[in-house]
Parts: structure tokens; C-alpha cells; sequence
DNA sequence: CTCAGAAATGTTATCGATAACATCGGCTTT
DNA sequence: AAAGCCGATGTTATCGATAACATTTCTGAG
């Protein structure tokens, strides 16, 4: 920084007032000091301004360890968001999202002086982990408890399963059958009750829930016992992924999609497309609430005032084979 | 820190010692230094670290912009396996991996000062934006050129695809058709040589090679061409969604798998065992591939002897019904 | 033409750690 | 017993930026 200003003529003061957008600094010398930085390939160091300002260009992520559609992609598209913004992201993955689990990423994260933590927090347990977090550091949440008060960033769950309950009910179907991922998550929470709801508004009988994880091996389990009752003829699944072991136990039992069952599935992974037969199913705007989340968080670091917003992404149903609109 | 070496009755120095392991410290010192540091709960300023040895407690990563299964759970796993090490993991993801993105995006690792670098390297092209990453940081690579002499940790691309094809002709099948991955990728690469090569030592004709992206679109287009073949007995995919969507294409067209023709495909995604039918697949053991590059990494941040190591995977044929071992 | 006040720039202190060197006792060695 | 060494600790400088305050230069009003 030095050189650079010895470069440009003028004190270490000015070059710092430069790269960050002084107002107060000629347009002459700023130019002046710009090409000297040019000329020497000069770059600040981000340890020395995090260690002076308290606080780095990282933001921190705290979610859950994994591979599941949602989350991944979630996380994919938040890196791509700050990026575009100029800031880097620091992963902190747990294994559980419980209280001490937490407690270690954050940890972890204040360490590093990060400017803000977004938290994919998809379960109730880590709504309770907050009281960890200092006051004074901007966090927004992904999918967390709506009620919360907190700033929040979530596709609307109960809009999405009215959307996949209704489209199943206008093509003629009696009542529709639930297969629920985890019901600690919100995002399960959500679409049990948009599909309880509108069955109910609808005078439809509800029937008892089924519950699983998001796997294809727990779709499998559920559908071979649903494939033995021909009374259902319409299932909507809590993501793709347990949609494809229903289609399969379905398609083992010689029971025909959509012919003698829909199903509707959640997410709409890229391959929902090339199921047998094409999935009909709810598409989440991740790139959406990464964006969102990402714009909610800088809004924090900015000014201050604790305006708790909460933005909700509307999910879209994707209409093909597995539920057509006429059965 | 200076409070702590107040409290116990140290001087600063003596409590970086202490927190450093340096071997100069009385066991009684240590003690008292440790106890005060427990009680005034304190934590060391990564950044002001950072600043004065010019290295943080960040590994960056430098991956393509994907929610590919391959790439995504590689990611997940080295995080993970890096948080046990006491690393956090700064993610800095690119569109695409030409020389330019991945300069921009080392710069950003660079301005970090993070101790080590991760690529993830699928593509020829990433492998020439080397110059850019300084001599002294430590870098491995994971799916990188084998022939580059860097440290490297891959998945046996060659072998999985061996087990594959040899497992293909020894259930009878005259030949194997191969679906590959954009051959500018080191895995498709990998993959298309195991495949020729097995087929030439057995004697059998190599059909032509068809290319393909990774997705299930491409896989549907390409089995719809197959499956009006009626030579074409026995398929090899270069991973598990292009053979989804020729399971599709071969179901439309009434030919039965593993009936009428067989179907491998490579990286037993989760619900590959539901596809229909279960899919016969390679599995790689990325939480190996993501150990195994981590704990390169910290070897060459130790001892700075550039032991240019390189560490192969072996994958795993996982069979099941869409190609079993007898037809 | 002078002077107040704002704009532009410079000087010095500071963040919190480690590096390098300095100091001070004991303990061997001859 | 003096010299020399080593282990334990303290002192001071340093990393590279921003904050706070000081100083100079410009600008416009009276």
C-alpha cells in the first residue's frame, strides 16, 4: 500500500480512502491513484481490514452436511449471489442441526470476523440455536421458522402443496394421500398443512398421513404398501426423490401412472423430467431466495435499523405426465 | 490477550506460546495460562493471525458452479473433513472453468490468505490456469490431470469403467454401446478409455462413441436413437441420470431392461437403487477422494518437501437388475 | 480582500496477534 | 569458580490496513 501510494504521490491515507469509496478525494488523484494500483498489481489484504474494522468480506453459512437437492442447490446459488457481490463464502456444515452442533459453527464463523451469517436452518432445533449469535451481527435465515421474527427467506411450502393438492383434486380424484418428508422440518410442517387445508376446504376426506425421510428407499417402503390399496388414486409426495421410489413401487405392483394413480412430487430435480412416466411437480425457486437472503443480508450491514423482513418465494407447479390435468 | 496475560501473570508472548504448543514452557505456566484463558472465555483474533503470518485457518475451494451429484457431495464431504481439522472452507464456485473465471476467483482465495487451495478440476482447461497460484501456497487437486505431476487425488476413472464394460461382456453381451460425459471432462475421458480398451482386449467391436452432457435430457435423446437398434443389447452411461433417461427412452420404445438390453450407468446416486429397474452402477467413494485430499493438503502446509503425491480411488461395481450377471 | 467553513490530504495511533531479539537464572563443564 | 549454554520468559518491532485527528487548500460570502 505504501508503494502504491509513493507511486501515486500522495499518503497511505488517500489509497485507503480510494478503495473505499471516499467521498472526499479529487477525481484527479483518484484516478491517479487508481493507475498506480493498476501499474502495481497492488491488492489489499483482508486480514489487516478485518482485523482493524472487526469484520471480513466472508459470509458464513451455517446448514446442515448434504447432498439433498434443496439444500445443495441452495447453497450453490447463494455462493454464485455473493460472489457477484464481492464477497466470499465460508461453509459450516453440521452433521445434526442441534444446539451445541451450532454453537461450534458459529464459533467457527465469529473467528473468522465473518460480516453475516445466513442459516439454512430447516428444523425447529436450530431456531433455538440463535441465542448463540451476537446481537450485533446481521444474520438472515433460510427456511427457518416463520414465526420467528427474524429476517427470513422461504418458498411458500403450504402455497406449494395447495397448488399440488388442488391440480390433483381438479383432475377428478376423490381425496389425495400425503407421503411427508421429516415432520421437524419446516419445510415438511408447511406442506402438510397446505395439503390438509385444501382438502378440507374442498369437503375431501383426509387421509392418514404417511411419514418418511426424502429418500427414494423410504418412497419404496410407503408406495408398496399404497400400491395394495386400490382405494388411492392420487398420492403427492413431499420431493422427487420419494415420488421415484412410489413410481417404482407403483410400476412393480402393475398398478399404471397416471392411468390408475397420479402422483405429484416437490422440487423439481432436473431428472424429474425423464421419470417413468415425466413427473408432475412443484418448482422451487432457489436461485430466488438465495438472491433474496443474500440482498436481506447486506440491507443489515448497511443500516442498521432491525428491519426484520421476510421475504416468501412462490413456488410453480410443473404440470407433465404423473398427474395430468384430466385423468 | 493481554487481559489473559494479565490474569495470568504472563506476558502476552508467553500466552501466544501456549496457544501455539511451543515446546519453551514451564508445565506450570502452561496451566495458569490455559486456566485463564477458560475463564475469561477468550478467543484469538484469526485475523490479526492472519495479518502477522500471512496464512489463515481457510482452505479454499475452487469448484465449477454445479448441483451435479458428483461435484456437490465432493464438496459436502471435503467441508466436512476439513471442519474436523479445525479448517473452515471458503467456497468460491465458477460458471466455468476457463482461465479467466478461475483467476478471478484464486484472486479471491488469495485475498483471504487462505493456507491452501482446492481444485476440483474436471475440465483440461482449469488445469492451465495453474500458473496463477503461487509456487509456496499448497494446492491439490481432486479429478485433475494425472499427468500434470500435482498433488492429485482422483476416483480410478479407468477401472470403474473396466468393471463395467467386463461386467457387461462377461454376462454375455457381444459388445457395449458407451454414452459419455463432454469429453473435454478428465472423468468422461477416463471413463471412454476403460470402456475402449476393455473391449479391444476382449476382441469385441467398439461401436461409436456417443457424447452427451451429464443430464437426463441428453441421456432420453440419445436412448431414443438406441432403442430403434435393435443390435443394441447392452449400454454403459457415464453416470446415473443420462441412464435415467435411457431407461426412459428404452421403456417408451417396449424394450425391456434387463431383458431386451442392459444399462450401467456410474456414481450410485441415492436413489439409482429405484430407478426402474434398480440401476446397475459404479460408486465412487468421494468422502475417501475428499480425506484423502485433505490430508495431502495438510501434509504439504507441514513439511514443505514438494511431495508431489497423487492418490487413486478405486471405485466399486454396485450390481443390480437392469444389468445383472447373467442375461 | 479577508475569513469562515468545507473539501482534500497528511500524520499518528491502533487493531491483536507472531517474530526476533534480549534477558535472566540455573546447570554443566573443565 | 568462571565460562558457556540452555530453558523460560519478557520487550519491542512488525504485519497492512482504517480511525481519529491535524493540517493544508480551496471556495464563496460579505
Amino acid at each position: 500500500m505504501t508503494d502504491v501510494a509513493r507511486l501515486a504521490g500522495v499518503s497511505h491515507q488517500t489509497v485507503s480512502r480510494v478503495l473505499n469509496d471516499h467521498p472526499n478525494v479529487k477525481e484527479q488523484t483518484r484516478i491517479r491513484v487508481r493507475a498506480a494500483i493498476a501499474e502495481l498489481g497492488y491488492r489489499p489484504n483482508r486480514a489487516a481490514r478485518a482485523l482493524v474494522t472487526g469484520r471480513s468480506q466472508l459470509i458464513g453459512v451455517v446448514a446442515r452436511n448434504s447432498t439433498l437437492f434443496g439444500p445443495a442447490t441452495m447453497l450453490s446459488e447463494f455462493e454464485q449471489a455473493a460472489a457477484d457481490s464481492g464477497f466470499a463464502v465460508s461453509v459450516g456444515s453440521v452433521r445434526e442441526l442441534d444446539r451445541s452442533s451450532i454453537s461450534a459453527v458459529v464459533d467457527r464463523h465469529l473467528d473468522q470476523r465473518v460480516a453475516g451469517l445466513v442459516v439454512i436452518a430447516n428444523t425447529a432445533s436450530a431456531t433455538e440455536a440463535l441465542a448463540e449469535i451476537p446481537e450485533d451481527l446481521p444474520v438472515v435465515f433460510i427456511d427457518g421458522d416463520p414465526a420467528s421474527g427474524r429476517p427470513l427467506v422461504t418458498v411458500d411450502q403450504v402455497a406449494g402443496a395447495r397448488a399440488a393438492t388442488r391440480h390433483l383434486l381438479d383432475a377428478g380424484h376423490e381425496t389425495v394421500w400425503h407421503v411427508s418428508g421429516p415432520t421437524d422440518w419446516f419445510d415438511s410442517a408447511g406442506r402438510i398443512q397446505g395439503w390438509r387445508q385444501t382438502l378440507e376446504e374442498a369437503g375431501a376426506e383426509v387421509p392418514p398421513l404417511l411419514s418418511a425421510d426424502w429418500s427414494a428407499a423410504e418412497g419404496y417402503r410407503t408406495g408398496q404398501m399404497l400400491a395394495r390399496m386400490p382405494e388411492v388414486t392420487a398420492i403427492f409426495t413431499a420431493n422427487d426423490h420419494l415420488a421415484l421410489g412410489i413410481l417404482r413401487a407403483l410400476h412393480e405392483r402393475g398398478r399404471r401412472v397416471p392411468h390408475d394413480v397420479s402422483v405429484v412430487g416437490f422440487d423439481d430435480v432436473p431428472e424429474a423430467a425423464y421419470f417413468i412416466p415425466p413427473l408432475t411437480t412443484v418448482r422451487q425457486a432457489f436461485g430466488d431466495v438465495a438472491r433474496a437472503a443474500l440482498s436481506l443480508l447486506l440491507g443489515q450491514m448497511r443500516d442498521y435499523t432491525g428491519m426484520a423482513d421476510q421475504i416468501v418465494v412462490p413456488p410453480q407447479l410443473i404440470v407433465r405426465e404423473s398427474a395430468p390435468r384430466r385423468i
